[in-house]
Parts: C-alpha cells; sequence; structure tokens
DNA sequence: ATGGCTTGAGTGTCAAGA
C-alpha cells in the first residue's frame, strides 16, 4: 500500500498536477492540503475518471484538507472534536486496514503572535486527539503539512531559522509529543541524503538552490512503521511550470 | 533593504503563506 501527502497550495490550480501525478505514482491514498476552495469548487469528476474518490473538508480561499482513494474510505471524519475553529485543517478516514488523518497545521507567521500561540493550541489539541484515537486505530498514519521542521538537519540554514517560525523550541517539542505517543517519522526510518526537504520558498530561486526545509511528513504508528518499506520526498513535481512550493512524500508500506 | 513569488479575492491591491 502506497500513501502520500502533498499541499498543493489551490487544488483549481494544480489539479493538472495531481492527476498527472496519480498516473505516474499510483498511490493507493493522497492526503491533500491547501485545497483553498469550498465542495463547490472541487474537482470530484476529474478525480472520479482518474480512479480516485475524494472527501474533502472544504474552506473558501484559505485552508481546506481532502483524501483520495482508490478504495472507498469509511469512518469519515472532520476537524478536532472538542476544538472550536472555522478553519478547516483535519480530514480522518480508513482506506483499507490504516487510519488516515490528513493534517495541514497551522503556519503561526512568527513566534510570540496570535497566530503562533493559535499553531500551539492547535497542535495540543491534536496530540490529546491522537492520545485517544491510537487505542481505536492501532494503524494510524498522521499525514501533512506540518509546518514543523523537526530538528535541524531538516533546515537548509539552521543558524538562520534558529528559534524561528517553523523552527522554534515549543514547535519542536509539540513534533515530539507526536513521536512519544508512539507515532515514528517514515522518512527517518531509512537512509536519506543530506539537505532533503520538501517546502522552497518561490523566491529567490529557492529551489534550484536547495533552500528548503522540511515540513510535510508521513507519521506512522507502531505497527505501521513495522510495515513501511520506503518513505521518500518526490521532488519531480516541483520542477514542472507553476508547482506548488512543497513536494509530495510518500511511504510504501506492505500489505 | 524585512523585499524577493504565488494564490484568492475581485478589478486595485492586499492578506497569507513559510
Amino acid at each position: 500500500m502506497k500513501i502520500a501527502t502533498w499541499n498543493v497550495n489551490s487544488l483549481k490550480v494544480r489539479l493538472p498536477h495531481v492527476l498527472e501525478w496519480l498516473a505516474d505514482v499510483q498511490p493507493d491514498a493522497l492526503c491533500l492540503q491547501e485545497t483553498k476552495t469550498e465542495d463547490k469548487g472541487f474537482p470530484f469528476a476529474a478525480l472520479e475518471a482518474a480512479g480516485y474518490r475524494a472527501l474533502h473538508n472544504g474552506q473558501k480561499t484559505y485552508n481546506g484538507v481532502a483524501i483520495l482513494a482508490r478504495s472507498e474510505p469509511v469512518e469519515v471524519m472532520c476537524d478536532l472534536p472538542g476544538f472550536e475553529d472555522p478553519q478547516k485543517r483535519i480530514i480522518a478516514a480508513t482506506v483499507g486496514d490504516v487510519r488516515l488523518v490528513c493534517a495541514y497545521m497551522p503556519n503561526g507567521q512568527a513566534v510570540g503572535s496570535d497566530k503562533y500561540e493559535y499553531k500551539l493550541k492547535w497542535l495540543a489539541a491534536l496530540a490529546a486527539w491522537l492520545k485517544e484515537e491510537l487505542p481505536r486505530h492501532p494503524r494510524l498514519a498522521l499525514l501533512g503539512d506540518f509546518n514543523i521542521a523537526p530538528e535541524d538537519r531538516d533546515v537548509h540554514d539552521p543558524a538562520a531559522w534558529q528559534g524561528q517560525i517553523l523552527c522554534s523550541e515549543p514547535e519542536r517539542d509539540a513534533f515530539r509529543r507526536f513521536v512519544d505517543l508512539g507515532l515514528a517519522d517514515a522518512f527517518r526510518l531509512f537512509e536519506q541524503p543530506e539537505k532533503s526537504f520538501s517546502w522552497w520558498d518561490y523566491r529567490m530561486m529557492a529551489f534550484r538552490r536547495n533552500i528548503g526545509l522540511r515540513i510535510d511528513h508521513i507519521l506512522l504508528s507502531p505497527e505501521l512503521a513495522g510495515r513501511c518499506r520506503t518513505c521518500s520526498i518526490d521532488k519531480a513535481p516541483r520542477k514542472l511550470e507553476r508547482p506548488s512550493d512543497h513536494a509530495p512524500v510518500i511511504a510504501e508500506l506492505t500489505d
């Protein structure tokens, strides 16, 4: 089973890339973030024609998350229970024998800002919910745009980013709380090239210069981590015309 | 120099992303 995550930065703009990528890679499930549309603008028909069912928790202009799957997803859930939030950042469903949690975690803007406080509260609420979910779903994967670079090796210039948004200690502590729940960073289960990133700024030719951050992740419960055979970042779509600023991350699990 | 692109909204120009 192949599962993946991709922040597409507007599904309307990126639909051709997504369809091409689905045909090339043929994942069993793909989690999308930043669809930036309501259901009425969501390309259900085009995805169906490509062989994928789609679940969408949409929002106009900002946020919006979706799960695409080749088989029928069940037990669909949207948003964090008990966390009042108009922002659409969570959708979860079971595909095959795997519980998928697709998350677009807040950016936080700047350390100390209101948005940063919201980010930390949001991350705490997600961790509390996952703690309850994991016993119910021992084969659980948390996939998405975490907006956290968990370690210095996930940052092109750790000195410049030290203490900054996406790299601050409270954010990294929040990431470690997920790990402490038993979730493993699938990418780090394997040897990886140095300076592996999943996001590059649109400006300053950052992609060509590999000035990036690894902020998109697939975290796996112990049972799924034991079944994980590969995890990689696919930089190919980032090289296309009008790309998303994020690259997809893929994990392969044995059946 | 706190910018540099890209998107969505909406039709001039700004918020937000990371």
